[in-house]
DNA sequence: GCTTTTAACGACCGATTGGTCCATATATCT
DNA sequence: AGATATATGGACCAATCGGTCGTTAAAAGC
């Protein structure tokens, strides 16, 4: 049974405050000051915590990628119309990569793009969230083929991966000219093609 | 007219160097030491040359966009077929975001992430890239329409969008799990859906 | 050959980096 | 109340950061 001191803090609000700061900073432009005013835990305690500034980013970037799938589950749901999901999942994209919240961009691809091939541990969780995102709209789109929704002769894999790499270039572009009428026009666009 | 000792180093190759190590480490991960050693230049002679490390960034940069544009021109010369040309440079990318090349990534797409909301300088040549890209697909797809080679009913300037999107995307995607078929396939879809 | 000019070098700078550690405060249990 | 356990805060650390500067060497002009 626990004695002393009991935690003062809140962990999940900490690695949630990390997270933003990472999020708008990168890995290596925030530095640890930086992270002891946005968690507001002094030095001691952020390391008793969270071990060390590497160990910190890590629980801040499975943070976001456990939000990103839990949307992306509920938004695909298998028990709603697969094209409709397809379609609210973009919409999302569209509006992430619009107004105030495209300048920040996604945490998900900025690490990548920083620290994927330095960093081994960060490169499995990047590349299992890419393959996680691609299996559930592959599953999407192979219900919306069932359902006769899909133009005839596309393989729902190819297709899957072709949105994800879509919508995160979506949030690259949309860092320095966001856009929103242009995004949903892409998008609209591009489900023209795709839905029958 | 010059006097004295002239200049001994290659100020091109040294921007060059600088630029693959800003590529692979990205602008807060290179430090100085490391871009001394990358181009054989002593402190002084950096600092003489360059102004500082964000004035070398920026030149790094610029040869990059450079670079970028200049292929695309080629590849898109309004002398040669519209389709053709879109087909080579989609080409490109797929080839750019596969093997080892892959996990290199875009130093475009890079920097956008990382100091794109921060530093204005580079915002402005990030986001005049994305534009000049766009316009050139746009003026190339616009062609390709004019010659009955573009499904009906589509806005070239949109599917211009959506290509950048795609090929930046693509970028992001590869640095953690590179498929040269696969991205294959992506490209070759998304042609089939539009070119007649 | 002498002067002028400038690239090259590396010692040096203060500031900041990520990280350690210990004294202190305080909540819980006996 | 007293003992115990632990979260807190900040002093402190070595290493490294980006950047400056004075000295030296060498090439070009007179």
């Amino acid at each position: 049974m626990p004695r002393g001191r009991p935690r003062e803090f809140d962990t999940d609000a900490a690695i949630e405050r990390a997270m933003g700061v990472f999020w708008s900073s990168g890995y290596n432009g925030t530095s640890l000051p930086d992270l002891l005013e946005a968690t507001k835990l002094s030095r001691g305690s952020l390391y008793a915590a969270f071990g060390d500034k590497h160990g910190l980013f890590l629980r801040a970037l499975d943070r976001y990628i456990d939000d990103s799938l839990t949307r992306l589950d509920t938004e695909l749901d298998p028990r709603k119309n697969a094209l409709a999901g397809i379609r609210v999942c973009l919409a999302g994209y569209v509006e992430r990569a619009s107004g105030v919240g495209a300048r920040r961009g996604c945490l998900v691809v900025a690490t990548a793009m920083e620290l994927a091939g330095h960093d081994t541990e960060v490169e499995q969780r990047i590349r299992r969230f890419f393959k996680a995102m691609e299996t559930r709209l592959t599953s999407a789109l192979t219900r919306a083929r069932a359902e006769g929704e899909l133009v005839d002769g596309v393989e729902p894999a190819t297709v899957a991966r072709l949105l994800v790499c879509l919508v995160e270039g979506m949030r690259v572009v949309s860092k320095t000219s966001s856009d929103r009428s242009a995004s949903q026009a892409v998008v609209q666009t591009l489900i023209d093609r795709f839905a029958k």
